[in-house]
DNA sequence: GATGATTACGGACGCCGTAAGCATA
DNA sequence: TATGCTTACGGCGTCCGTAATCATC
């Protein structure tokens, strides 16, 4: 009757995928099985977590939901912590969202392949959330999360000692517009005056700053759920919509221009998470990739 | 045979009383029941977790009770801020240990009963630790936790989310020396002349700070379990040794002088914790007690 | 009406208590 | 030798799956 990891778990699948169905199948449960976990977290918390059909938080749920991910984040990495405890192993894999892969994160490697040319290396690369959690679960040993924020501005704060980060390089953001668009010519604009105009969103790519909310009353953001850069440009030169990406990726492209961001000074910034425990050869590739 | 909180729960008991048996009469279990639960616990993650006779945890088992204890205490504040979403009680429970409850609270708490002379306020003594569980719990709203530190850096880092933390006095430390000590009649006293002298420790009280490591080959420090100022300055004027205190406890008192500290420079720091959520009752005691 | 969550019910497994075993102070 | 942790074993409770029910798109 007391709270367990593992209704807790099915609860936050549950609120992930919005459905009870696909969280079951993603855990090897039955539907029902997940229903009766969420409804004894329901039972013993007195309070209802979810709406069904659609399936959406509560207040309480949602609540409950941030504290669950952030549990169930340090149960894994206290287990790969415990499990890799003493091991040094020289099999190594970095996680890295689309936007991590670029010239940064080669010269890094090649320092990192001259310093210990017998260590294996294997760069992954996958959606931001996914990185996290192979992170913690120890799947991964570094990983490269990107995003947009204030200039000097660390990215996410962590549980305090879950992770450690280290800055991996901050860039200059570029509204990426059709070439043809009247504000094509501009030297820089600022994000107020896109405030009205289409964006296209790609959250798979790169969150959107707060700054960019929901525009209510407007239509809706066309959503693109490419990992690819060249996707996103390809819609934004179709004319669907503008794009903020860092300014180095969407210079020289066919279709679009990229015009440097002025106000709100926001940037695109890249850190290097990894776990606190770490072993002397996830301490080089650290080092090799951040320049010592 | 999945890790689940009831293992973790008993984990932490036996880690932090150093006892099976005690752990067990603790969570309402028998012995072989949290035997079994560590035993599972060490099963599941291939390691062993604790030495038995006397019961140690090993590098491992050190490891996983810090992630533990930490996901145990977010497991409390989830189920509190549930609970008590969109209540506004006008029951106030505020928790401090014996050096918070001084001339900085009264202040605080008069301006609080003035502005809301409704409201039932009941201040709780008790020891640190304590006080952050009930925080976490919801038994208590707000927790006044002290301890020695560097000038304006925060005392303890919590979980990101988990508290909130606000600044309510920071004060100049002084020895507490018996009155006839040698040392008794200088202006300031540097902690590395103390380095060989005994010390009296008081943990209930104030947490030892850094600097102040055990003093290897010297004999042990005495230990003071009370919590009361009055007895371990008692000790102090007896000769067991000296003590590190805010300075103003320790002004006037018969037998005893204190000295202000000089180097290092750290100082008394009483701080004011509330969980993330808080309702209108627990902000206007908040705003109080910090003077808006 | 189909998709999908809930409820009913039965079986199997897991968890805990009793009691015996064993190691260490 | 006594205290205290571990292991053996059995019963009870819990948890999940199957299947029927209910609700919503």
């Amino acid at each position: 009757m007391s709270m367990e990891l593992r209704d807790l778990r099915s609860f936050v699948t549950v609120v992930r995928t919005g459905s009870f169905t696909a969280a079951a199948d993603e855990l090897g449960y039955t539907q029902s099985a997940v229903s009766q976990q969420v409804a004894a977290l329901e039972a013993e918390l007195g309070r209802r977590l979810l709406e069904r059909r659609p399936v959406r938080t509560t207040a309480a749920g949602a609540h409950l939901a941030e504290h669950a991910a952030r549990i169930l984040l340090r149960v894994d990495v206290a287990k790969s912590e415990v499990g890799q405890l003493a091991e040094d192993s020289a099999e190594l894999v970095l996680v890295t969202g689309p936007l991590g892969a670029g010239s940064v994160l080669a010269l890094g490697l090649r320092r990192f392949r001259t310093a210990l040319p017998s260590a294996q290396l294997t760069v992954r690369v996958g959606g931001r959330s996914g990185a996290i959690a192979e992170l913690a679960s120890g799947e991964a040993d570094v990983a490269l999360i990107d995003g947009i924020g204030a200039p000097s501005t660390a990215l996410t704060t962590f549980d305090a000692g879950l992770f450690v980060s280290s800055l991996v390089s901050e860039s200059a953001l570029a509204v990426i517009l059709p070439a043809d668009h009247p504000l094509a010519r501009r030297r820089t604009i600022d994000l107020d005056v896109m405030v009205d105009a289409p964006w296209v969103e790609a959250p798979e790519l790169l969150a959107r700053p707060q700054p960019l909310g929901a525009t209510p009353g407007g239509p809706p953001p066309l959503r693109y759920e490419g990992h690819d850069v060249a996707g996103l440009l390809g819609l934004v030169a179709a004319g669907h919509g503008a794009a903020l990406l860092p300014a180095r990726v969407g210079a020289g492209v066919d279709g679009v221009t990229a015009v440097p961001l002025g106000r709100p000074q926001l940037i695109h910034r890249i850190e290097l998470l990894r776990r606190r425990r770490t072993s002397r050869h996830q301490r080089l590739l650290v080092d090799a990739i951040t320049g010592r």
